[in-house]
DNA sequence: ACCCAGGCATTGG
DNA sequence: CCAATGCATGGG
C-alpha cells in the first residue's frame, strides 16, 4: 500500500467518470473500482484510499504523472469559495464535491485524442481511439500505452484511415506526429502563444488548442468557447449566448467552470 | 434509412 | 470577413 496523499476535496469516481462514460478507454482503464494506466512502460494501479489514493507502484516517475492525471493541481477550495457566490454555479460544489478534471498527462496523446473527437460524437471518438490504441499502442498489463509520436510518425495515413479516421483526420494525425513542433516546450509558454503554435499546424484549430490548454496544461483560464456541449450547457442556463463572452464572467476559474458545467449538463 | 454528434479546412462570395 | 460544404463513424 503506497498512499499518495491528496490535499483538499477529492472523489476518484467523479474524476474518472470520463474514462467509462462513452465506453471503456483502453489507455485509462477503469476496472474493479481502480484506474489502470501505463506509465513509462509499467502498469500503474490507482485505487481509492482514506486520505488520498493508493498508487502501485508509487515512485519519482509515476507520482507526477498520477498527480496530473487526477487533476490534483487544481485549486478546488478556492474555486468552491468563488462558485458559491455565483448564483448559477452555487449548486456545483455540493453536487460534484471532489470532482477534479482528469488531465491527459502526455501532450501528443492530448492532441490526438482531440483530433479523434473533432465533430463526431464522443462514443464514435472513443471507438476509433481504442482501435488506434490497439493497432499502434503497446499493451502494458491490462491497460495500453497510448501510441507514441514516433510510432504514428511512421504510420501511413492509409493505415489510420483503416481505423475509421476520415482521410483528412488521418493526415492531421500523421502531420502532427511528423511536425517539428516541440510539444514539451509549450508548457513554458503563455496561453496565447500555445494557441498560436498549435493552430499553425493543419488540423489543430482553436477548439483543439483550447482543450489542450484545459486538459493537458491545466491552465486555469482555458475556455473552449467553440465546444458544442459547453455551448448547450450555457444555453440551458441563459438561453442563446455568445460562449466566448460568457467565459469572462467565470474568470479566473474558466477551466474548472467549463468542466463543472459540462459535468452537470451531462449528468441526468 | 436518416440525423446528429464536445471541428476543421477549403471554397466562394 | 462570413456562409456553405464534405468528412466517416456510432447510436438513437
Amino acid at each position: 500500500m503506497a498512499l499518495l496523499r491528496v490535499e483538499g476535496p477529492f472523489d476518484l469516481a467523479l474524476t474518472t467518470a470520463r474514462f467509462r462514460a462513452f465506453g471503456p478507454d483502453r489507455a485509462c482503464l477503469w476496472e474493479n473500482g481502480a484506474l489502470l494506466r501505463a506509465v513509462g512502460g509499467r502498469e500503474v494501479r490507482i485505487a481509492p484510499a482514506a486520505g488520498g489514493v493508493d498508487v502501485e507502484p508509487l515512485d519519482a516517475e509515476t507520482e507526477p504523472v498520477v498527480r496530473k492525471l487526477l487533476g490534483l493541481e487544481f485549486e478546488l477550495e478556492a474555486f468552491y469559495a468563488w462558485a458559491a457566490r455565483v448564483p448559477e454555479l452555487a449548486d456545483l460544489p455540493g453536487r460534484f464535491h471532489g470532482f477534479r478534471p482528469a488531465l491527459v498527462p502526455d501532450a501528443f496523446e492530448a492532441l490526438v485524442v482531440s483530433i479523434t473527437a473533432q465533430q463526431v460524437s464522443l462514443a464514435s471518438a472513443t471507438a476509433i481511439r481504442n482501435r488506434l490504441i490497439e493497432r499502434f499502442g503497446v499493451r502494458v498489463g491490462r491497460a495500453w500505452a497510448f501510441p507514441t509520436r514516433e510510432r504514428l510518425a511512421a504510420a501511413a495515413p492509409g493505415e489510420l484511415a483503416a481505423l475509421g479516421f476520415s482521410a483528412r483526420k488521418a493526415e492531421y494525425v500523421a502531420g502532427l506526429a511528423r511536425s517539428d513542433l516541440d510539444l514539451a516546450a509549450l508548457a513554458a509558454l503563455p496561453d496565447d502563444a500555445v494557441k498560436t503554435r498549435l493552430t499553425a499546424l493543419r488540423g489543430l484549430g482553436e477548439w483543439t488548442a483550447d482543450w489542450f490548454l484545459a486538459r493537458h496544461l491545466g491552465r486555469a483560464g482555458a475556455w473552449p468557447a467553440g465546444d458544442l456541449a459547453l455551448r448547450k450547457a450555457l444555453v440551458s442556463l441563459y438561453g442563446e449566448v455568445d460562449v466566448r463572452a460568457a467565459g469572462e464572467r467565470f474568470a479566473p476559474f474558466q477551466n474548472l467552470t467549463a468542466h463543472y458545467l459540462l459535468a452537470r449538463y451531462l449528468t441526468p
